[in-house]
DNA sequence: ACAATATATATTGTGTACAATTAAATTGTA
DNA sequence: TACAATTTAATTGTACACAATATATATTGT
């Protein structure tokens, strides 16, 4: 192994390891918020996607999320649970299960409209640099998902 | 909840999204070449810590690494039973546990000697872009850090 | 029609991740 | 010296995250 090679393989100087350490870090940002309404950071990015299209099967949750069954079955069923959602066999294909927000569900959007605005202050990112940022980010995970 | 609110609520604004999907997008590409050897993300990036310095305890471990005890603990378990590592009781300090690399431990190091160049490659992302965005998330991570 | 295949969700098992608590050892201080 | 406060790991409990498997339903090919 030459210099470079031991050099590359220093925790600081993964790219993986600020991606990882920056990602737990924001949603510890989050947690008093959404706590406080007894969600967590995967609750809360479920209901982002069903405040913006609601009726959503778990596969289309999934997509969106980047996650599977094994992670939105449990999940769903706490929020149903909660009364935040429904779930919903598809009587026109039994093996689709679709998600309903419900009332309460639809209403809790309004507790958060001010976070992302809240969280903008404490992380004390600027307007442009957060674009900048978040336009990298997703430019790698479309290099990556596109393998 | 006006409109901008509303549309700061959507998924793909979230800069916090972009960074959660693209850390575990990293960390999967990452698996072939870790399970192959039988680990996981988390138990590399300590290794790469104990490969930089070793002999650590845990709590230093989990300061570099952001984790805690309850996290550490049993990973650094298994990596015992796998003889990668040793945990030793501080004979000066009782509370300390300290954690020193078996030579099979020392000598997995070369195999992964290419893996963050392989990495480099697998993400297609260029060596400025790369360089650019490791400097802004360390920034936000400090932002956040020091609060 | 019906067997083979494919699809959607659920379940199981392992491994983090982290808050809260516990237990043991050490340090600070009256 | 005693003893309260602090520190360090370990433990407990909850919740992802995901691979692998199971199950039920739907679709396809003959």
């Amino acid at each position: 192994m030459n210099w470079d090679e031991k050099e590359m393989l220093k925790l600081d100087n993964q790219l993986c390891f600020a991606l990882y350490a920056c990602s737990k870090e924001i949603i510890t940002l989050y947690k008093p918020y959404l706590n406080s309404q007894g969600l967590t950071y995967t609750q809360y990015i479920t209901l982002l996607v069903l405040w913006e299209e609601d009726g959503l099967n778990i596969s289309e949750l999934g997509n969106k999320l980047l996650l599977d069954s094994g992670t939105l079955t449990p999940l769903l069923k706490k929020l149903e649970k909660s009364q935040l959602v429904e779930r919903v066999r598809d009587r026109d294909d039994e093996r689709v299960v679709k998600v309903y927000l419900t009332e309460k569900g639809k209403m809790l959007q309004e507790t958060f409209s001010d976070l992302p605005q809240k969280m903008f202050w404490n992380t004390g990112i600027q307007v442009e640099e957060a674009i900048k940022l978040k336009t990298m980010l997703n430019q790698l995970l479309g290099n990556i998902r596109k393998l």
